[in-house]
DNA sequence: CGCTCATATGAATATATGTTCATATATTTG
DNA sequence: CAAATATATGAACATATATTCATATGAGCG
């Protein structure tokens, strides 16, 4: 294998272990039918403890997952990139397979 | 979000999980044009050592990735599913744009 | 059977990830 | 400015993942 794709399989695979975990597909999930969500809010919707929420949410901002815009006391988060949530809609696919 | 959602997304996750290496999806890029390979034939193209190897092929095994075949001294791997070689397409794909 | 080749397994360790809790920061409002 | 609300941060810890090394298993061959 060439050393290029082997760069390239490191990139994505850097990606891939930014998501790869039940709450983060989750918040991939919701944010990808609602434009942009504040934390608050998308702490309602997965039942999931603020400040652990806050430490995904950070974490995916930096891997360049997620994009953060503030608001006055509010943040709101949305998808870098729309299309990352047709790797959940691939995932099932292969697993029905 | 449901908690039927919840579950799926854990299952993708689980997933995910097993592929988010960059060795794993080398593994996996070079079985999508091989139809089969042993396990020596891997280790060459992936200049990765034995033991790590088959580590990472048992545990891909194990949680639904690939398929194994034994032929005489010779294990030969294969993709259970060969359109999961597409997550690495749109990953990249989403990282481009 | 004893040797060799191909692969797997297990223990030990290093490193990364997930989680919680306490506390800090930023913004608005009275 | 003090209080309240929204969010972030850091330390501590538990758990998972990756890696190495030594050794085991399984198959074929003389």
């Amino acid at each position: 294998m060439e050393k290029q794709d082997t760069i390239k399989m490191e990139q994505a695979a850097y990606t891939l272990k930014a998501i790869a975990n039940g709450t983060r597909l989750c918040i991939i999930s919701i944010l990808s039918d609602h434009e942009e969500l504040n934390v608050s809010r998308l702490a309602e919707q997965l039942n999931c403890e603020q400040s652990l929420l806050s430490h995904h949410l950070t974490d995916m901002r930096a891997k360049g997952i997620l994009n953060c815009r503030r608001d006055g006391k509010n943040c709101y988060y949305s998808l870098k990139n729309k299309q990352i949530v047709q790797i959940i809609d691939c995932i099932h696919t292969c697993n029905c397979l």
